[in-house]
DNA sequence: TAATATAACATGTATTACAAGTTGGGGCTG
DNA sequence: CAGCCCCAACTTGTAATACATGTTATATTA
């Protein structure tokens, strides 16, 4: 059983979260001006600190732009933002789709390939480690997608290039979103799963171009699921 | 003639700096308490306002971690913030120096398989004028520079796809850090001119095999240099 | 000895006041 | 009337103070 840690959320997180809603939800548009800090102060019925301190931390994600004696406006070309999971990757359309195949198949091909050279024994068992908890948590979908997601992470790993792993750490939101819409709406857990155990064998045996090839059978294999 | 906007540094901004400096030094090293916000206000002679401020811009961008009866304290595993520029590439070394030419493998010939297939011609044309800004700036290593990330920047644009363009932005430290070292120490200017130049042909004819060798050669032969 | 209370100190929130930058309108001047 | 200046109103930035809440270590007590 997961024990998590309960955490209050704090006033300031609060009024950060409900800031972040209403300029996802498009209540408040892009370049526009948000109501001032004295405004947010009486419609979330706070003080002024807590709204200032959620309106800097949107500034420093570079979500607002604030000007002295004007006010606090939406930042336009929020792209960084958007890819960093600050805002959500609602109605997914085939572009997008086709973009992140396009990134996994940058990224992570190449770590495939790096890995097989640089992986230890003990990164190896690390993959190993996520297809068990795939295996273990396949009736959840959420855990499911959780643990495969841990599963490209540790091949990237493996990979020794600390600005893949960094880049698949940020970009973390858009895996799991990608890899819940294919687990949840389109049942490909089983084959899923077969996959992924077939991606490790190759992995063990140093078969790069077998692993990559799966890989791309199964993009290739969602994407046509997708275009339906 | 550049005219810059003048903006007078605000308080917080200057602890920020501060704050960043010292762990950037060294002074406060990772997972280390930094001193209390009562103590930091003392230090730089400001009010608990500027020092909360100037943390939770820190803390938002995840250079520090806050938790409350205990203090701050600086983050380990920074990986994210080196890369995006918080904290300088300073005496890079040679396994960085790898990451970096796996990592613009990984996203640069991705990108031109893609750009031969959609880029349009104002795409193109793009690449072409960063090109001529670099002739024209040949004698100013750091516009030189710039307009080097830039002509590397128009290609991934070129692919259309919005996550390399935005990973290719937020990265843009690392390359601007790579090509300055590149043209500034190794002098290495004209020939960097000739091979971008080739590499525009190339694509203006569609041959993405052609633009990749003559990447990858230019690759291999700083690697050689830097490794001396 | 072990559980509990407490004091000291940390960050979180609230309130009030004023400083500093921006904007727009009103009124003065030519 | 046009153009300029000035000022009032509003915005964010900084300050000072107080208290709430969470953490830690020491001291106290059973």
């Amino acid at each position: 059983m997961h024990i998590k840690s309960i955490k209050r959320k704090s006033v300031s997180e609060e009024v950060f979260d409900q800031i972040k809603d209403n300029i996802v939800k498009g209540v408040w548009k892009e370049a526009e001006k948000i109501p001032s800090e004295n405004e947010l102060c009486k419609i979330f019925n706070v003080s002024r600190v807590s709204v200032r301190s959620a309106i800097q931390k949107l500034q420093a994600v570079g979500i607002l732009t604030t000007n002295q004696g004007q006010g606090s406006f939406v930042s336009t070309s929020m792209s960084g933002n958007i890819l960093n999971g600050f805002i959500p990757l609602l109605n997914i359309n085939t572009e997008e789709f086709r973009d992140i195949l396009e990134f996994r198949e940058a990224l992570e091909f190449k770590s495939i390939d790096l890995a097989v050279d640089r992986a230890t024994e003990a990164d190896l068992s690390k993959v190993g480690d996520a297809l068990e908890n795939m295996i273990k948590h396949r009736e959840n979908y959420k855990e499911f997608t959780r643990f495969d997601y841990e599963f490209h992470l540790n091949i990237v790993k493996a990979s020794k290039n600390k600005i893949f792993i960094s880049i698949m750490q940020s970009y973390k939101s858009i895996f799991i979103n990608y890899l819940e819409e294919m687990n949840k709406v389109y049942q490909t857990k089983d084959m899923s799963l077969e996959n992924h155990k077939n991606i490790y064998e190759a992995l063990l045996k140093g078969d790069n171009q077998r692993a990559k090839s799966i890989i791309r059978k199964s993009m290739d294999t969602n994407l046509k699921r997708f275009r339906r």
